[in-house]
DNA sequence: CTGAAAGCGCTTACAG
DNA sequence: CTGAAAGCGCTTACAG
């Protein structure tokens, strides 16, 4: 390999990568001083400080993260998405860059597909990495399974209702109360058949958001009267079932009212299938989203949905782990207001 | 450090992980045997092979990246993106990572912001991180910024021109004859005022797949004899901006009878922003993109679209990194014959 | 404040 | 076929 290399470098002239050694010679210092400025340790005089960095920079020095990790940080963190597709995503992701910019972390995504299996495998990928952390976005992982995780590499959970999890810090918006706003905000307008739109999951979870948004739904159904109208249905995450799904509840003898869907990603499918059947929005049917992405802004959607900035879910996720990552092990759970965004999908004329 | 895991081991009772030395005292051979069979080099008898995959299974033992890094590989592949929103790359990073299912390598994504500084950092920071090699889909770095890239570090482009590049390869569909096939189709309808709705680079770049597009529809529609109607507009990747290019060319005074834009997400755009203004489509303007997405096959877009398949773009991508990973020099460069789909929103009724 | 030296967990040429 | 040893580029206690 060593000659492999030599050969490389002979024969294209490239200049080899500058090492933490190769600085320290240029510096007149030891390779510890060199390795002090890097990470901005204590005991480091300005002068030799300014020094190293003179020559870091004239070098072009970077370090290799496998070196650095082989004894202390990668200063590389690892993002667990299951499915890119959906659009607030991207907001979280930005919020999440944007906390990092100015830091030596690089954030990384892996994706696993729809499979439980893959996830595992993606997380024990990103550990073999030394990933310093890892966040997830609506795991489908169990609390016994995160809190497996959470042991081994610091955490943080954005978008799973954990609000007394020991171990790992988790940030999300308050669930519960989004929905109960949405309904709030229906049942004022004068809708009374309200039918919730979930997400099917193989087992049944409490903690995800979604479950959470199901439960505002049904106390604020009840608490304003409306039990005898609560009516949820679920479909899994294809755009064939959301559509299959949306258009037996339409077509049913006797459609709700108005659907509010756990996310935007859904009520964009119902909002098309209830224009193919003919249907007006909202005079026929009204629809609300969750998350407020940026497709709910388009004149054609006009979707009325409830804003948990995902920027903000994002940046305060890196921030969180870049703390944990630090040293703080007093778990944080940030809580944000959820917002409603009232469009046409869900406002009734004045009459 | 060393006492600070020790204090966790004990405290928390975290058995320490696997390394290689453990698992070479628990097969009763040497070190270097252990690194033999990890790798599949060659020189391993089977007796010695099946011993230690025993202790390596019973221990669990999971080789460190960084540590492999040091002196080899980290099986580690970096994608490049910079919008994660459009749909299509879902399709491309399946079809990778379904190619590398059963090998040792991961993907990791990086995403760079639409700031092309942010790009040039991302890609410094997957080779401080040693990756072993990068993907990158429509990037927007030049052919000698790209050339530099793959100087450094074994390079697969994905949708972006460069039949000839020598240095690394390439994967994409034939975006000149893709152009081609969606402008004759609509001649073919009885649309003859074709205009093409390109994305707008700050600086035109002839090898981007976008140019490639708007290449093949010039040249087609001087070959229809169609010249007359060539019109070309242009806008940024923002929701903003395609529906204001988009609003402009519809309600100016002599509009297209057919939108053919570069990628399915502006077509999207396009055809919301059409209903918005009242105009039927295909009879009023007929729209098609390129991709064909999910998203076309939902009735309410029903959206015709030139096939390229994001699948196999990403799986061949995965594939031939991997090769050139393995030692292969030669260029290779995958073209994809692109395939229309025609749906609703282009087909003309039969009078 | 500064530096010499050990060591992280692997791979690789080399010797046997 | 098998193994001892050097070394990859860093960080960290420790000594000065």
């Amino acid at each position: 390999l060593d000659r492999q290399r030599d050969n490389l470098l002979k024969a294209k002239a490239i200049k080899p990568r500058a090492t933490i050694k190769t600085v320290a010679e240029d510096a007149g210092v030891s390779v510890a001083a060199v390795s002090k400025v890097l990470r901005d340790a204590y005991g480091v005089s300005p002068e030799l400080k300014a020094r190293v960095q003179a020559s870091m920079t004239k070098l072009r020095y970077r370090p290799l993260a496998s070196a650095r990790g082989m004894r202390g940080r990668t200063y590389t963190l690892g993002l667990v998405l299951s499915d890119i597709r959906n659009p607030f995503f991207s907001d979280i992701l930005a919020g999440a860059n944007s906390a990092l910019e100015r830091t030596q972390y690089q954030l990384l995504l892996g994706i696993s597909a729809s499979d439980t299996s893959l996830e595992d495998a993606l997380i024990d990928a990103m550990i073999d990495r030394q990933m310093d952390g890892i966040i997830f976005i609506g795991p489908r992982l169990t609390k016994a399974e995160i809190s497996a995780v959470a042991e081994r590499i610091p955490t943080v959970i954005i978008a799973h209702y954990l609000p007394d999890a020991p171990d790992y810090d988790t940030v999300n918006d308050d669930d519960q109360h989004g929905a109960e706003i949405v309904v709030r905000h229906l049942a004022e307008q004068g809708f009374r058949n309200i039918a919730f739109f979930n997400l099917r999951m193989v087992d049944e979870d409490r903690l995800s958001v979604s479950t959470q948004r199901e439960i505002g739904y049904r106390s604020t159904m009840t608490n304003l009267g409306l039990t005898r109208h609560i009516h949820v249905v679920s479909s899994e995450q294809t755009v064939r079932d959301i559509q299959t799904t949306a258009r037996a509840l339409l077509t049913s003898p006797r459609p709700p009212e108005a659907i509010f869907c756990w996310t935007d990603y859904y009520a964009l499918e119902v909002l098309s299938v209830a224009r193919e059947l003919g249907l007006s929005v909202p005079d026929d049917v009204a629809i609300v989203g969750y998350d407020n992405t940026s497709f709910c802004e388009l004149a054609q959607n006009a979707l009325t949905s409830i804003d948990q900035s995902g920027q903000v879910l994002g940046l305060q996720a890196a921030r969180l782990l870049v703390e944990r990552i630090d040293g703080r092990t007093k778990p944080e759970h940030f809580v944000m207001a959820p917002r409603l965004v009232v469009r046409a999908s869900s406002r009734r004329n004045p009459r």
